[in-house]
DNA sequence: TGCTCTAGA
């Protein structure tokens, strides 16, 4: 009887010891409202359970969670169903998902793990989570079900429209928690989250005790925290048979899942349920020769396809704000002249990329411009778009998609330790994603800009998973909190390189995040608390022995959201001319500190003007200012001594900047003799200082935030140095011992014969 | 002399 088993497989031990008597003599134990649902349920007490018609914790049927869901009564609240409920509920049995609900409890109560596909338009992100409650009694259970999203919008737009449908209000029994805010109460019983947040309460909670289901969602994408979480999931379920796990996937390799989820010894796969979407077909146009420009190949289709098609708006896809903006620009010169010369609609054209500031994002819902006189032809929206339309954002009435199949991805290389964006060729699952976006309101088609022998020769089926294009460090140090000690043998859905992991765990022992046996360090276990990558969590943690944590929270609060200075193409002069207000001779963290400071300065309200003025992001420092105040509390609860430099002080800057070497040690280049070029330590590698830099050239040592390669290789974000900070602050990496022969080699030397002679000095002088 | 895809804690 499943309903015995997963009560006494409780870790609650209250629960237990109660359990085990109810095996042995079933009847002394009615009134215990953990086994109300075992025995006669119309006995049940309290209205709640009542209005749930005699349901038991997974042997519900389709036909009795109906007769629940029917009312008159809210099963969770005991309150009167509104008419709005009954006009969603029409709407929610017409759903694909719906049909199948028999099948899916049937499987459900049958297997621990399942995996569910659905493609778009199905129902299953707001209706699977609502079946799984009809047949988990939360309100008998106590434990909640969760459903985790790859991004913060999409837990809490779909939290909102279940809360609609389930005739709650938002917060109560229906919620959603994402970093900065969890709007969920004691009441909850269904939760949306991201999968980051679900990741950080594992941290905490190993068992993660508080659910009794889990349910991944958009599994497919692959994100980081997706990855770990279905690792993690798996050594759950073993501890833990109690809990039941969903793992919802759009179509595409489902068998992976499947495979991944099953048991590998006997050949067992997970079982899977398959639900049809509900789209419109769309047809594919490839070109029939290679194009040399995609540019240019991409304008010219979306003209033509504006010129010649009826009506219904464009969706084109880019790589990158540039570009974007450039394609934009001569799109609207385009389609202006073709209205004038050959009486087309009216052309208006939206850019959409994610650093643009949420108002502007909103533009690309405006309805698409009437004709410009009476009978004349329709007018036509076209946005030009990255990635950010794929997934994250859905625009309806697009018809037609221009798919030129390239994207920025994150590449990382571990053997210089260096993550970068490159433009890639997409994977098949991404066009086939891009053209299922012109059919989404009526049949589409989408013009794909290369040929069908590329499409099935070249691209790759799937997006490589992030885990395989990241530096691992923040990866490995939740890792090991996780409990996970052997990373090795970790099952990874997709294992990363093993020189990735290598790095990983070679950075982490820098930092003395791990010691020498990789084991978590007490600097690991607090560093794993912040929600930051180790280098800037360590920063933080050993700000407060430089006397100057507040500094560094700050800094560190910067160096965590998007870059505070704008630089319009059009106004570059001026924008430079207002950041050299802020220059500080010593760095660009230094620059950034006085931005921050003039910020909060200010009277309250005069912030948005002041940074329009000053050509600085009024979101940037706003968020940072968020952020900010997530790490305070975090630091507060480690007891980090928050005590600063008085700012007129002479060693003011001089602690801040060997604070930043406190995390930074491994990121420092030194200038070479001869010409601009630096180098960066160890990794010896030729950089330039990036161009936007306040910081002269004369600097010898300098710390660095980031290493940007282009055309070039620059590092950004840079700060000057001294030598023997670094020596004495990280001492095990500045072994001279391990450094290649060299000038690097030979400066250092040299520091440590100055290091020395200061040293007899000050004895000397002593006596 | 500049190049930030997207997302997350």
């Amino acid at each position: 009887m499943p309903g015995e088993r997963e009560i006494l497989d409780s870790d609650r031990p209250t629960k237990k010891a109660k359990v085990s008597t109810a095996i042995n003599g079933a009847s002394k134990d009615m009134d215990n409202p953990y086994l109300a649902h075992m025995y006669a349920p119309s006995t049940a007490s309290s209205a709640g359970q009542d209005l749930f018609a005699g349901l038991t914790r997974h042997q519900t049927t389709t036909a009795q969670a109906q007769k629940a869901e029917d009312g008159p009564f809210n099963p969770f609240t005991g309150t009167q169903l509104s008419k709005q409920y009954f006009d969603i509920l029409k709407k929610r049995r017409d759903l694909p998902v719906h049909a199948q609900r028999n099948e899916f409890l049937r499987l459900y109560q049958e297997n621990q793990i399942l995996v569910f596909v659905g493609e778009t338009g199905s129902g299953k992100t707001t209706q699977i989570p609502q079946f799984v409650l009809y047949d988990e009694n939360p309100l008998q259970t106590g434990k909640k079900v969760a459903c985790t999203q790859p991004r913060r919008v999409a837990a809490m737009s779909v939290a909102k429209r279940v809360a609609d449908e389930m005739d709650v209000v938002l917060g109560e029994e229906v919620g959603y928690n994402i970093r900065f805010e969890n709007n969920t109460s004691s009441k909850t019983v269904l939760q949306y989250m991201t999968d980051g947040m679900l990741l950080r309460e594992a941290m905490n909670d190993p068992n993660l005790s508080r659910y009794s289901c889990i349910i991944l969602d958009e599994a497919h994408e692959r994100t980081l925290a997706t990855d770990i979480l279905m690792g993690l999931l798996k050594e759950v379920a073993l501890r833990r048979p109690d809990l039941k796990i969903v793992v919802m996937s759009a179509t595409l390799d489902a068998q992976k899942f499947q495979r991944y989820f099953g048991a590998k010894e006997n050949d067992y796969n997970a079982p899977l349920l398959a639900v049809p979407g509900r789209t419109h077909p769309v047809e594919i146009f490839y070109t029939p020769e290679p194009e040399r420009d995609y540019v240019e190949a991409a304008l010219r289709t979306v003209l033509q396809i504006h010129g010649s098609e009826p009506e219904g708006d464009i969706l084109l896809f880019l790589t990158g704000e540039e570009e974007i903006e450039e394609a934009c620009k001569r799109l609207r010169a385009e389609g202006d002249e073709m209205q004038r010369e050959y009486d087309t609609g009216p052309l208006k054209v939206y850019a959409l990329y994610g650093t643009l500031p949420p108002n502007q994002q909103q533009r690309i819902f405006d309805p698409a411009p009437p004709p410009a006189r009476a009978g004349g032809k329709p007018g036509r929206k076209v946005v030009v778009s990255t990635n950010i339309a794929e997934t994250s954002l859905t625009i309806d009435g697009i018809v037609y998609v221009v798919d030129p199949g390239f994207s920025k991805q994150k590449v990382y290389n571990p053997r210089i330790r260096v993550e970068s964006l490159l433009v890639s060729p997409i994977s098949k699952a991404s066009a086939q994603q891009r053209a299922g976006r012109a059919g989404r309101t009526r049949p589409g088609k989408c013009f794909r800009l290369y040929t069908e022998d590329a499409f099935k020769k070249e691209l790759i089926d799937q997006t490589y998973p992030e885990i395989l294009r990241s530096n691992l460090a923040s990866t490995v140090l939740e890792l090991k909190k996780l409990g996970i000690d052997d990373l090795v043998h970790f099952d990874f859905m997709d294992p990363p390189a093993p020189e990735t992991m290598m790095r990983a765990l070679e950075e982490l022992n820098y930092l003395a995040c791990l010691d020498d046996e990789g084991d978590l360090t007490t600097m690991g276990r607090m560093a794993s608390e912040y929600p930051l990558d180790p280098a800037l969590a360590v920063m933080l943690i050993s700000s407060s022995e430089f006397q100057c944590a507040s500094e560094i929270l700050s800094i560190t609060a910067l160096l965590s959201v998007p870059q505070v200075f704008v630089r319009p193409s059009h106004k570059r002069k001026e924008a430079d001319a207002a950041k050299s207000q802020f220059a500080h001779p010593d760095g660009d963290h230094l620059t950034m500190l006085n931005v921050y400071h003039a910020f909060k300065s200010l009277d309250s309200g005069a912030g948005q003007r002041w940074c329009s003025e000053n050509y600085l992001s009024f979101r940037s420092l706003t968020s940072a200012d968020n952020v900010r105040n997530q790490l305070r509390v975090i630091m507060e609860k480690q007891e980090i001594d928050m005590k600063t430099t008085d700012f007129t002080d002479r060693n003011y800057y001089n602690n801040i900047r060997q604070a930043l070497c406190a995390g930074f040690f491994m990121q420092v280049a030194k200038k070479m003799s001869t010409g601009k070029s630096y180098k960066t330590v160890k990794d010896n590698q030729e950089v330039l200082l990036h161009p936007s830099t306040m910081l002269g050239q004369e600097n010898e040592w300098v710390l660095y935030n980031e290493f940007v390669l282009t055309t070039k290789n620059y590092i950004r974000t840079v700060t000057s140095v001294k030598p023997e900070w670094l020596m004495d602050i990280a001492p095990n990496y500045y072994d001279i011992d391990s450094f290649e022969k060299g000038e690097i080699k030979t400066a250092l030397v040299r520091t440590a014969e100055k290091i020395a002679r200061k040293a007899k000095l000050d004895k000397r002088l002593q006596r």
